[in-house]
DNA sequence: TGTACATCAGTGAACGCGCGTTCACTGATGTAC
DNA sequence: TGTACATCAGTGAACGCGCGTTCACTGATGTAC
């Protein structure tokens, strides 16, 4: 966080860059613009050349964040490479290990509480992170003989609120001090295929 | 909130009053002690006799959370009748009611990153509400023949993390603005019937 | 029933602190000519 | 290549504000006798 001169250089990214930091910290609400504005070597009034408020600030944040989850679950699901069920089981370990790796972009991404609403690029984001997460669960729909096979979408959602359970229960921020007999990984992937089962997909019963 | 006289009467419940109020309305981090003193028609100093900071006060809040949640969750239980199935389908709409009807106490209880082993009374309270779900998996899985029989443990976490995701995405504090085709419940509903077939139990495959 | 006294819940004034935000400014950068 | 000038990122001082916390205190309550 170095200065050469007057002008600092890339005091956007690296505003982004300390919030992370503190709220990596101290939790999605542990940071002021202030304390930034300090960390990044700058007087206070600095960052109101780049954000409106703490709030755009973080939601910077969090868009950069969805960008990042995005790019992961979709290397990690691979088009559905070798075969959907081992692509999906690494979409969700890519998962967990997001919200644990990445506690500050999940912190915000999920727990601070902005208004998606009113910054539509971010809730596109958020979309588009969604999106790898539905086309994986589609595409294992498709397994399924057209008879009983499921909605895409629910399977989906199913999917997505298992992994995003146990991400906040077990994976993320004080959650990983909660004591657990598995590894949070194993317990999804065990979850998965027990879900997958009762859906027709998979490794037949023993 | 009314005062009588010099002495309140009931502060230390008006102040977990108070906070709740604060929660429900600007989230987990949108109380201040001085806040809740005013609000409580007191001077700032007088929640200190009963609270010894911030935290103290939002760790109450999260105990007397879990326990209205451990008798919610029981009586929607009730001790699985009329049978396991409909007994833990209540449950599970009982979990999302309270993550909905009662958004201070979730708040408190799974969002203030209050630190568990710090205060062994809290922690306590959150064994005995997972203690209902535990006992209902307990109870399914004896339903399932002994040699394919989960362990009970596992099935309480994943109906856990299940119902935590979807309370968290679509049912709770701003998870609830976000656009869902279905009613939480009965995407929690369909998730629990999809995950016990995996498991073998309920209703025979169409 | 009355009275002296201990207890303790709540007072109110004070403190230092960091925050958000504004403002006229300064100085570095880049570009038109 | 040089120069005048526009642009704009960052300054620094200032403001009002609410917070957490302390302190000696006050006055209501309850109890011993």
């Amino acid at each position: 966080m170095t200065r050469r001169g007057y002008h600092h250089g890339n005091l956007r990214e690296a505003l982004v860059a300390t919030a992370m930091a503190l709220i990596a910290e101290k939790g999605p609400f542990g940071f002021t613009i202030a304390e930034a504005a300090r960390a990044a070597g700058v007087s206070p009034a600095a960052p109101y050349r780049h954000f409106r408020d703490r709030d755009d600030l973080m939601a910077e944040v969090a868009r950069q964040g969805f960008e990042r989850f995005t790019t992961r679950l979709a290397a990690a699901w691979n088009e559905g490479r070798p075969d959907p069920l081992t692509a999906l089981q690494n979409l969700g370990r890519t998962y967990l290990d997001f919200a644990r790796r990445e506690p500050a972009y999940y912190a915000a991404m999920f727990e601070a509480g902005l208004p998606l609403e009113v910054d539509p690029g971010l809730a596109r984001a958020g979309d588009r992170a969604f999106a790898v997460l539905r086309q994986a669960a589609e595409n294992l729909a498709q397994t399924v003989p057209k008879v009983r096979r499921p909605p895409a979408l629910m399977v989906a959602l199913h999917l997505w609120s298992l992994a995003h359970g146990i991400a906040s229960l077990f994976a993320h921020g004080d959650g990983g001090r909660r004591w657990l007999a598995m590894s949070p990984e194993d317990l999804l992937e065990a979850g998965v295929l027990v879900y997958l089962q009762g859906l027709g997909i998979g490794t037949p019963p023993r």
